[in-house]
DNA sequence: GTCGATGCAAAGCATTTGCACAGAA
DNA sequence: TTCTGTGCAAATGCTTTGCATCGAC
């Protein structure tokens, strides 16, 4: 049985022209089992932690790749100044980033979204895609850290 | 007379306890006059263009302080990666940028920052700021071009 | 066998930092 | 005078690239 991100990655290298390689589906295979939201420094230590042989540098040629083949998705940037990535899931979903302890909290929601996309067509575009982060704090009620 | 941004720096560095220095001066004119978005080299670019005696490394540490004090906003990572600028005025604006193009179109939706922020709050969040950008095609009409 | 993909190290670049000097307070 | 701010250059750290080799087709 093939998984959804397989069959993305197979598409996309065909539909491209290029090569499915040992090295691809590895660093893929480890993006699949990485859940949160990672940089690339991260995910090369992931990779590399896992397959010793893997250079740096392919894994940055490779998650270039991914977001292509839309198994990735590029965030927004983490306090560090890089790129967030993070696994494509079928939801779509935005992020609320705490300002003070640096948790990301992921939301959906449709009114907005259909708020959105009315703005986006009455001013004459088509979206492609949108990068929206609210940065808040999430103590001031009390309430528990999200996760 | 005094303009906005002198008077927000002005405050900003006295409750701070920071020097009123010539440069901070230089590098904040020079942003006052930017209309559009720019990034940090642009800016040094301008700033050295205009006063041969400021170091790239004061632009950069001035734009920190800028953001500080209300004076600069940073939007969103341009096409090269970096981070873009822009002068604050009053009106809060979010950006849709054409993936085609480049060009930066600002729109303002009350309904859509107030479902926003029901959002924020229903998620007992406390809304610091925000960052919403829109990647879109502005040639309506145009099909995309898949290679 | 071809030619794209990879690993390694070097290069590239935006940004930061160390340090001696300049200049606000 | 005191001590922060600045200019310069070196250092830093992420990312890309050149090149010889490897491997998918």
């Amino acid at each position: 049985m093939k998984t959804a991100w397989e069959g993305k990655l197979l598409n996309y290298l065909k539909n491209k022209g290029l090569r499915h390689s040992e090295a691809r589906t590895k660093v893929a295979s480890v993006v699949a089992e990485s859940e949160e939201h990672f940089d690339i420094q991260q995910l090369v230590a992931r990779v590399q932690k896992k397959y010793k042989d893997i250079g740096a540098a392919t894994v940055y040629r490779t998650v270039k790749t991914l977001v292509e083949a839309g198994i990735l998705r590029e965030t927004f940037q983490g306090s560090a100044g890089v790129s967030l990535f993070e696994f494509t899931s079928e939801d779509h979903h935005d992020h609320i980033v705490c300002v003070d302890c640096g948790s990301i909290f992921e939301f959906h929601d449709e009114a907005l979204e259909a708020i959105q996309a009315r703005t986006v067509q009455s001013h004459g575009f088509e979206e492609v895609r949108h990068q929206h982060v609210i940065y808040a704090r999430c103590r001031l009620l009390q309430k528990g850290t999200p996760e």
